[in-house]
DNA sequence: GGCCAGGACACCA
DNA sequence: TGGTGTCATGGC
């Protein structure tokens, strides 16, 4: 498995080169940026974050004093927009209340740990936990997705339902725990769905509505 | 006007 | 454990 992940990595950095993630200024940003983004385009999530910006208010302090009716005004054009306040709120708060608001001491927690917390909270599973701690805690964790799952449906290395453990497992027992090239990975993985997606009729045991265009040429030969 | 985007959760069998 | 409904704006 560990030949044919490389090899795919390899095909997906000389077709797109570094992708350069998280699009964030602080790790603040990339925690609030990954909430945002959940089954959403990325696009809407630069105008919430933008219009939080504007207001000046994205701080752990700032965010977690307005009224929760203000947040879902700034936050509007990410989708979901309440329950996604709500989210960002439970995050804030247990960011008060258990580390003086300040991300340094959440993230620096042991690892597996770190996720269990984040993933206690509510609105943050697996991917948005995972996010958080490669992107913005920096932490070996491989970021799976739908997209990935597509991909590897695709290449015949998986079947039937989407399940993000599974495919986590699959590149966090084959590869070396590395932050950069776990963030390079992911990333490239998103870029590649985001090119390749709306051509053709969507495949047995996708777990996204839109369509694709695979098989690609890739080279590999399924498992 | 219809489809869908870098999920998570509630509820049901 | 698995399947389904809900949340919602904005681009194409």
């Amino acid at each position: 498995m560990r030949e044919k992940l490389l090899k795919l990595y390899e095909y997906l950095y000389a077709e797109y080169g570094a992708q350069n993630w998280w699009p964030a200024e602080t790790p603040f940003e990339v925690s609030i940026g990954a909430i945002l983004v959940q089954s959403t385009a990325w696009e809407n999530v630069v105008k919430a974050i933008n219009n939080l910006k504007a207001a000046d208010i994205l701080t752990p302090e700032r965010l977690g004093e307005i009224p929760q009716t203000e947040l879902e005004t700034l936050i509007r054009p990410s989708g979901y927009y309440r329950v996604k306040a709500k989210k960002i709120r439970a995050f804030l708060e247990h960011l008060r209340a258990h580390h003086q608001n300040r991300l340094a001491l959440l993230f620096a927690r042991e690892t597996s740990a770190l996720r269990k917390e984040l993933l206690s909270l509510y609105g943050i599973g697996e991917e948005t936990a995972d996010s958080i701690l490669l992107y913005a805690a920096e932490k070996p964790i491989f970021v799976v997705d739908a997209y990935t799952h597509r991909l590897f449906t695709r290449l015949g290395w998986v079947n039937g339902k989407y399940h993000y453990d599974r495919l986590q497992s699959i590149f966090m027992n084959s590869l070396p725990p590395d932050v950069q090239f776990f963030n390079e990975y992911h990333a490239l993985i998103v870029r590649h769905g985001k090119e390749t997606c709306r051509k053709m009729p969507r495949c047995e045991g996708c777990v996204l509505r839109q369509h694709c265009p695979y098989p690609l040429n890739l080279g590999i030969n399924p498992s």
